[in-house]
DNA sequence: ACGGATGTTCGCGC
DNA sequence: CGCGCGAACATCCG
């Protein structure tokens, strides 16, 4: 479920369900989720902590308690975090587990494992490397054609493979480039270079416009997420290669690029 | 059964 | 150093 909409979405859900709550007991499973260390950690110091804040920078959640206590969550491919009443039963994948002192239990679900929790002080979140080489976040920080165009015109990349670099845009993912390049009716292949500011400007809007949608998509009960629908697909060309372009009919084709696939309009986004 | 999936990271080669 | 490519990670789904 990992998309900068999909994280912010995420955010909020954790934001509501923990504010104000103290965690009574943590539990991480032996499991890659903390490959680089501190799954003891993250059962030890959580204990008896009270949420203080959750942030999104890109796809990256950073969570705060008092006394310093903190963890990173990234949510890799297949990661969410879920609530569940006293006494349910715990939801498949289960890495870990916050109790808080209403008796729910929070958890981090992973079936791929691709995610990671990684313990912090809450206050040294914000600086670390891994957070400071994020580029600007389009809905924290806004996006500006001016330097997205500058830094677009510094590389040879393609400008779909450009745009998924979270050191240029922090939290654009495959879907949200694919969506972008289709509202801004650019190529996926375009050299990031070969783009007019005007074209970065409709490549802004693009993603803002993309954002919101999916943002929109996630409002709902606290466990929807978009992906969980079944056979709602939201996206307006994301997985619908074969399908007509919803502007123009034109059947929409597919492209890999860096080793992910496009659909895109071959009538709108020319090359 | 095979292939691909909203992400990240590493090694290899040019 | 920049960049493309393939692989790896682990599970589910069609």
């Amino acid at each position: 479920m990992p998309e900068l909409p999909e994280v912010e979405h995420a955010a909020r859900t954790l934001r509501r369900w923990l504010r104000g709550r103290k965690v009574v007991r943590a539990e991480a499973d032996a499991t890659r989720v903390f490959r680089g260390g501190g799954r003891a950690a993250f059962a030890r110091a959580l204990a008896g902590r009270r949420l203080r804040f959750v942030e999104r920078r890109g796809k990256v959640l950073l969570v705060g308690f008092d006394r310093d206590v903190g963890f990173l969550s990234r949510l890799g491919m297949t990661g969410k975090w879920l609530r569940r009443k006293q006494g349910a039963a715990p939801p498949k994948h289960s890495r870990a587990r916050l109790v808080t002192d209403r008796g729910e239990t929070i958890h981090y679900v992973d079936p791929r494992l691709f995610g990671r929790i990684t313990p912090h002080p809450a206050s040294a979140l914000l600086e670390l490397p891994e957070v400071r080489a994020l580029g600007p976040d389009p809905l924290l920080d806004g996006l500006d054609p001016a330097a997205l165009h500058e830094r677009l015109g510094r590389t040879r990349r393609a400008v779909k493979v450009a745009l998924m670099d979270q050191a240029l845009v922090a939290g654009v993912g495959n879907i949200l480039a694919t969506e972008a390049l289709f509202r801004a009716r650019l190529h996926p292949a375009r050299p990031a270079r070969s783009l007019s500011l005007r074209e970065v400007k409709a490549l802004v809007r693009g993603i803002e416009a993309s954002i919101a949608h999916t943002l929109e998509a996630e409002q709902g009960e606290e466990i929807t997420y978009v992906e969980e629908d079944p056979d709602a697909n939201p996206f307006l060309v994301y997985d619908r290669a074969g399908s007509p372009c919803p502007r123009c009919r034109t059947t929409l084709a597919r492209l890999a690029l860096g080793g992910r696939t496009s659909a895109y309009c071959p009538r709108c986004q020319r090359p």
